[in-house]
DNA sequence: AGACGTATAAATCAATTGTACAGTCGGACA
DNA sequence: TGTCCGACTGTACAATTGATTTATACGTCT
């Protein structure tokens, strides 16, 4: 039952997971149309056929590799939003807009899928919205809704560009990292950088914290 | 001397600028690799074979593509920066501002093509950064500079968080204009919605205005 | 009118892609 | 010990790709 593979026991990850995991980077530094799988499947060292093998089709796998970039996400703003229970909606939104910087500072494969499918219509874009997006996006708007209504922010705009000038103002440095090094110097990811893109993207859009 | 194309002289486009044109639109949606010449060139109604007999290579025609948009980009900042000549810095910072969101409200295809080349090193990112990337970076990075002497903005933050900030709030949602709309229903191209994100990315980037 | 060069078309090539398939291996269980 | 089944490999195939080459048609200049 614990289906085991033959190749070698000491390796308790799983060739499936490890192929999910390489999918992800792939997916993400390339987008799906130019990913292959035969370099997903390189990178981890196995024989091609093993991806029809476990997912059936380039597009089964692409949605594992999602999964798991959402799954990871969640589980992150889930701890933020923990730490800050029971505090005001202005901090726990600071909490949020910081702890979404860091995760996609640390996890820049999320943005990478997320530019790539967000502005293409087809089938992958109705699945990763309706299954990811959705529910990601009633819970920010939520929470800045409340921030809204205790009166830092301006009170006439729809809840929908807060959500995309957030992440786009959040996401952006880190999507096109390579450029930015290229530009500036700056490499978005050391951590400093990180925390000076956190606080700058919480100001502009909560204003000064209150006290 | 004129080169008029045999075909019909009626068209006074040339065919090569069609070429261009369509290569910018198609690029846009799929992303380079992704992009096939064959393609370009049905959208035109003409054979594959005038692409490397115009351009040589796929990159050149890209290239080609490329600085098609970013002569309309500069076109626009220009324009909207002789219109403000003479008024302060931060009314000319806030029609900067609105200017880029509706320039890329108007031309998304260069919001699409920013996003797909600067995640990726190499020598489409290194082309496109020297050439058009950072005169418009340093161009916007000295009026940024210029407002938050000013004192609106917060002062301990390097100009390249600003930069991103503003970019990546501004465009995001015209990029994902496709996932926007399967998500809230909006329309970012809708007339109302651009001018209410100009107002926001404009508010949250330069404060309110003074006056 | 004839030569020439440019614009376009058609056919072709090698490389890469996703997927299908047939086979191999090794452990579990009888 | 022998059979079975899941994990894995190697090969093959059709489709698509960027690029090359060859052929054709038209306008221009002499």
């Amino acid at each position: 039952m614990a289906a085991v593979a033959q190749r070698s026991r000491a390796e308790e990850v799983g060739t499936r997971d490890r192929i999910v995991a390489a999918a992800l980077e792939v997916f993400a530094q390339k987008g799906f149309a130019a990913a292959s799988t035969r370099e997903i499947a390189s990178r981890v060292g196995v024989n091609h056929g093993l991806i029809p093998y476990y997912f059936r089709t380039k597009e089964r796998l692409w949605q594992a590799a999602v999964d798991l970039a959402f799954a990871d996400l969640a589980a992150e703003l889930e701890a933020v939003l923990a730490e800050g229970a029971g505090e005001g909606e202005r901090a726990r939104a600071g909490r949020l807009v910081r702890g979404y910087v860091r995760f996609v500072a640390r996890r820049p494969a999320f943005v990478h899928l997320m530019h790539d499918e967000g502005r293409r219509r087809g089938p992958r874009l109705r699945w990763i919205v309706d299954r990811h997006v959705r529910p990601l996006f009633e819970r920010i708007s939520e929470l800045l809704e409340a921030v809204r209504a205790s009166g830092t922010i301006g009170v006439e705009t729809a809840p929908v560009h807060f959500f995309y000038a957030l992440v786009g103002a959040a996401g952006l440095i880190f999507h096109q990292a390579e450029e930015c090094r290229r530009l500036t110097g700056v490499d978005p990811f050391d951590a400093e950088v990180v925390e000076a893109h956190a606080r700058l993207v919480e100001a502009l859009l909560l204003g000064p914290e209150p006290g």
